[in-house]
DNA sequence: CTCCTTATGTGTACGATGTCCACATCCGTT
DNA sequence: AACGGATGTGGACATCGTACACATAAGGAG
């Protein structure tokens, strides 16, 4: 059943990155099944290590999960990068607002729908994605999901394809919707449905949110 | 720490309605700290029982915390039911349909904020909440949380005041919108807002969808 | 180079949980 | 009255998170 990833017994009493080592099995548990697969017997096991020597660098599990989660919004960050970054040149400023737009949500959906472990483990208590840990969270450009979302907007408004009365808070919304949609379709009602069905849907509801700011 | 609601040891050696008891253990547990919370020994605990007996009422755990789930979901169904039917009578059908679709929304977002652990319990894993089972996650109407959704916005379509051409699949867009607001409420980084900013990020969020459809 | 401080990993142990197996107790039938 | 199926009990086990005491190595002070 289990991958049996032991990385032949290391020769060295010290590790050499212990840390990283156990972040890295984290981020491989929640891969595969979200923020309650990340055990903390089974990181240090993987990593070649006794249980204990993982509170060396982490308070407790929750600390573990924690830095788990940061990794995983990074992780989301750079998807959303990607597809804004794979985004065809435009001409007319409004029409590349739009797109760049929607590809942030686009992007969100295809990270929650491609690794839905780390998804699920990127919003376990994450709490404080707006504010701070930035630096943590934040994908190539520095800019965490939201950062990002919230740019798109600025640039909505920006080229008048948005009135600017309406941009106060915008974030929030546009945010639940697309969320709200990503957890329906990982392990709502609307999980399990085929991939041009689950885009057909995240057209859609960006369509409705698009029409609605 | 904990209510210690040992029910008074009881005499006959069979308990009567175990399974009943289990259940409304596993909802209170629910309630305070989600579907996690929900745990078999505990809930034995209070129903003055030993561990092992819950076995013959539930397959396993994850038995029970569905059940809760079902639960959950129900009283969710009638906290929308509540805040329909709380409406003040209105003349005009399209402003009385219009109402009906932001009372489902409302009622939606107020029972997750004033039922935390409920609301999550209610989706942890329901996946079948469109389909099936409507029976055990029904309000007091006998319509589960999405049938109500479906049937205000049918009445939207059917006083025109939203076009058929876009009623297809619309629930999943409008629950999308709703519930990714009530999950960052709940435990995202829109958590421990006020009442009020939390009525007004309701009330944007309603409108846009409004705006939208 | 030696010694000592300190960071890092080990071992043992405890309480809690889900669940299995064998056994006890009772209720409803026959 | 006897018996069989349903229900509850007791004990046991593996796994987990974590506390405490101890072992080991790395690096600076002398």
């Amino acid at each position: 059943m289990s991958e049996q990833v032991v990385p032949a017994r290391r020769r060295t009493y010290r590790h050499g990155n212990l840390r990283q080592a156990l972040l890295e099995a984290g981020l491989e548990l929640a891969r595969s099944g979200g923020p309650d697969a990340v055990v903390l017997r089974e990181a240090t096991r993987r990593a070649g290590v006794a249980p204990n020597a993982a509170y060396r660098h982490f308070a407790d599990r929750d600390a573990l999960v924690h830095e788990v989660s940061l990794a995983a919004m990074a992780a989301l960050a750079r998807t959303m990068e990607e597809e804004q970054a794979a985004l065809p040149p435009a001409d007319d400023p409004v029409r590349a607002a739009r797109a760049r737009f929607r590809a942030i949500g686009t992007g969100y959906l295809r990270f929650a729908r491609t690794e839905p472990g780390l998804f699920r483990a990127a919003f376990f208590v994450p709490a404080d994605m707006a504010e701070a840990e930035a630096g943590h969270s934040a994908g190539a450009g520095g800019r965490t999901p939201f950062q990002l979302l919230g740019a798109a907007l600025d640039d909505l408004v920006g080229c008048g394809a948005m009135p600017a009365g309406r941009r106060a808070g915008a974030e929030f919304l546009v945010w639940s919707s697309v969320h709200g949609l990503a957890v329906l379709l990982i392990d709502g009602p609307l999980r399990g449905l085929e991939d041009s069905q689950a885009d057909e849907a995240a057209r859609m509801l960006i369509d409705l949110v698009e029409r609605g700011l």
